[in-house]
Order: C-alpha cells, then sequence, then structure tokens
DNA sequence: TTGCACATACCAACTAGTATGTATACCTTT
DNA sequence: AAAGGTATACATACTAGTTGGTATGTGCAA
C-alpha cells in the first residue's frame, strides 16, 4: 500500500460519506473506521476537514463531471444528440441509489454555496464548465447549421443543466427513479426544439 | 407575549436558521439566543430537534408553497397562463437573497430525504403537491381544449416543479440573479408548447 | 392549588483537531 | 557496503469546545 493508494482510498471513502450524510454530516472518525485508519493518517493527508471536502470537489466530482463536457470540443456529430445522448446515459445508467442520494454535484451546491465561499467558488467551476461547453458546442451547431440561428446557447445550456439538477431532485424526495425517466424524457424534448 | 406568538418566533427563526445553514447546520443553542429566550421555552414546545424540523416543514414551508398550487382547483384563466404567472413571479420577486440561499423546500429535500425518512415523507407530501395540482390543472385545460390533447399533463407537471428547483440550484452556485431569470424564462417557454 | 410558560444549571456524548511517538524507506557519507 | 541520518507514513492518546437534551425551580394566571 503506497501514500497515493491510501490518500485516493480515504478520498474516495470521503465521497460517499458526503454523498450521503451532506458535507456537513460528514464524520471523519466515520470514515477512518470504516477505512481501518486513524486520525494519524488522516491529518497527514489533510489539514482540516474543509481541505478534504475541497479536495473532494478538486479531485473526484469535478473530473467525473466535466469528461464528457470537455470532450464536446472536439466530438463530432451534432451538438444536440451529443447533449441528449448523455443526458439519456444518465438517465439509463442512473441506479435506484444515485437517485436517492442525489447527485453529488446538486447536494454540495444546495448545502455549501451560502455557508462557504471556497466551496462555492469551486463548485462554480464545475456547473460553469457544464454550461461553458455545452454553449460552444451549440454554437457550433448553429455556426454549422444543425442548430437553430436564433438560439440563445447559454440560455439553452443553462436550463439543460439546470432541468437535470432538478430531475434529481425531485426524483430524490419521491424516490422515483420513474420520475427521474419522464424529467430527463422532458428535458430531451425541448432540446430536440432547437434542431435546426 | 402569549405562548402561541412564543412558538411562532421561534419556528420562524428556526425556518431562517435552516435556511441558511441546513437542518444539520441548525443550531438550536443559536436561535434562542438571537431570540432571547432559554432551552427551557424551546423545549417547552418541541421535545426534539427532528421534532423542530418537521414543524418546519409542515406548518411553515408546506403551507407556503401549495397555497398557490392548491388555488389552482378553483381559479379561472387559462391553466398554463396560471402557471405561467406564478413562476413569472417567482422571478420578479426573488431577492438576491432568495436566490443566494436557495429554495428552502429544495434545500431540505437535497439534505434530508437519504437521512431522515420522516422529513422525505414531509416533503414529499408538498412536492406531489405541487405537482398533482398542476396536473390537474393542465388535464382541466385539455377537457376545455385550452391545452394541447396529447399533452401528458403529469410529466410538464412534473419538469415544471424539476425546472424551477434546478434554476433555483444554478443559480445558487453562480450567486447569480440573472441565472434564474434566464432559466425560469426557458421554462415559460417549454410550458407555452403545449398551449392548444 | 393546579397547570402552564418559561428560566437556570448542568451533563454526557460527540467531534475536529493536536501533540507525540515510531517503524520504515531512502538517501548520503565514509 | 556499512553506517548513519532524514523524511515519510502512519499510530496512539488526548483535549478543548460544542451540542442536543434534561432535571429542576419559579412566577403567574385561572
Amino acid at each position: 500500500m503506497n501514500a497515493t493508494d491510501t490518500r485516493e482510498r480515504i478520498l474516495g471513502r470521503m465521497f460517499q460519506d458526503i454523498h450521503k450524510n451532506g458535507f456537513q454530516g460528514l464524520r471523519a472518525d466515520r470514515v477512518i473506521a470504516d477505512l481501518g485508519i486513524t486520525k494519524g493518517a488522516l491529518y497527514h493527508y489533510f489539514p482540516s476537514k474543509d481541505a478534504i471536502g475541497l479536495a473532494v470537489i478538486a479531485e473526484i466530482i469535478e473530473p467525473s463531471y466535466l469528461a464528457f463536457f470537455r470532450s464536446l470540443e472536439q466530438a463530432k456529430g451534432h451538438p444536440i444528440d451529443l447533449l441528449k445522448g448523455h443526458l439519456q446515459e444518465l438517465s439509463d445508467k442512473a441506479s435506484p441509489d444515485d437517485i436517492y442520494l442525489g447527485c453529488p454535484l446538486n447536494n454540495l451546491v444546495q448545502e455549501m454555496s451560502p455557508l462557504n465561499e471556497d466551496f462555492r467558488q469551486r463548485l462554480k467551476v464545475v456547473m460553469d464548465g457544464m454550461i461553458h461547453y455545452s454553449a460552444r458546442a451549440l454554437e457550433r451547431g448553429v455556426a454549422q447549421g444543425q442548430v437553430k440561428s436564433d438560439t440563445d446557447c447559454t440560455a439553452v445550456a443553462s436550463f439543460m443543466v439546470a432541468g437535470m439538477e432538478g430531475a434529481y431532485g425531485v426524483a430524490k424526495v419521491l424516490k422515483s427513479l420513474n420520475s427521474f425517466h419522464r424529467n430527463i424524457q422532458q428535458l430531451l424534448n425541448y432540446l430536440e426544439l432547437f434542431r435546426a
């Protein structure tokens, strides 16, 4: 077991605990007991609880969310199909647990944005990225005649992200995978409106 | 100062504190210090912290959210106009603080649904209500030829709520009232699609 | 004189964080 | 290659400050 492994194991479990309990509900003691390590190990890698949360955002959440949206820059194909494909995949792959625990990004956004400016800014980077890359893809679509020329690309991209997060949230209270599927479907219908 | 007043003063401040800090971040000590009362008063009215949270949902959040949607049952006028009017009002009246602190309902949904089944069920009642009354209004619209006959009213109502919550969430991280306005506008455009 | 509406004082359990010890790998010097 | 020093990667034990909750007392109105 080398150092990198331990750090990543810690981060992984912290992510899971935050996903379920929120950052304020995160209990470092619970996680380290679960991992079979001690406080010495934890505080060797992270100076504080806040640092753990920020590391989870930067090293786990941000990469996993932005991977797809960044890939839009080089992706070939109709931007609306690409975006719809991604949403469809989210919908298809969502497990009951994914729905019950909600979107990790959205959870942290709702909880931490008003409480900690460092958190908010890190989360904003992710959200901005998702919207930005989607909007750029749509803009290229406009330029290529694939997307209606009067489309407000940023507004559509932003609403797509909002609809997605909202779909997670509603499904979470209702504890209903079907609700998620239905709402994503409505979002897909919405996106279709902008095809040229 | 009679008893009812004290109870409601407590509940009101608890709501504010929860709105900002979340339920897990709620500190009873902070609130009672703020109100100038003591633990004796607090625990005279509420047996536990959970009871406070549930009372806030049942007595403050639920009535304030469902008031409009219940009113749809007797409301005259085009259902799409009624729904759009409500969203437009939310958009117009939203203060920077409303956006920064987010939607109280959505905040609690994200935080508490996986943690406490009592909370989830109380919150689900509110969310179900919003969707249910909206869907019924749309169905009456279908019957009266105001709404397209092939409309999946529940799906549209559900997505409207999701879009609304999503709009709050995105605006919250971005700390942008404009983002909220834009996303609500997109939601209004979406609703317009179903006018007969 | 009984019950309601609080106030006061207190506590047990937790929780992030620290101070300190130690085994081991690695690197340098002789 | 052996010796010796040093940084890394943890483990152990402890603490200070919270935090929800309780036990008990008290003024007052009906």
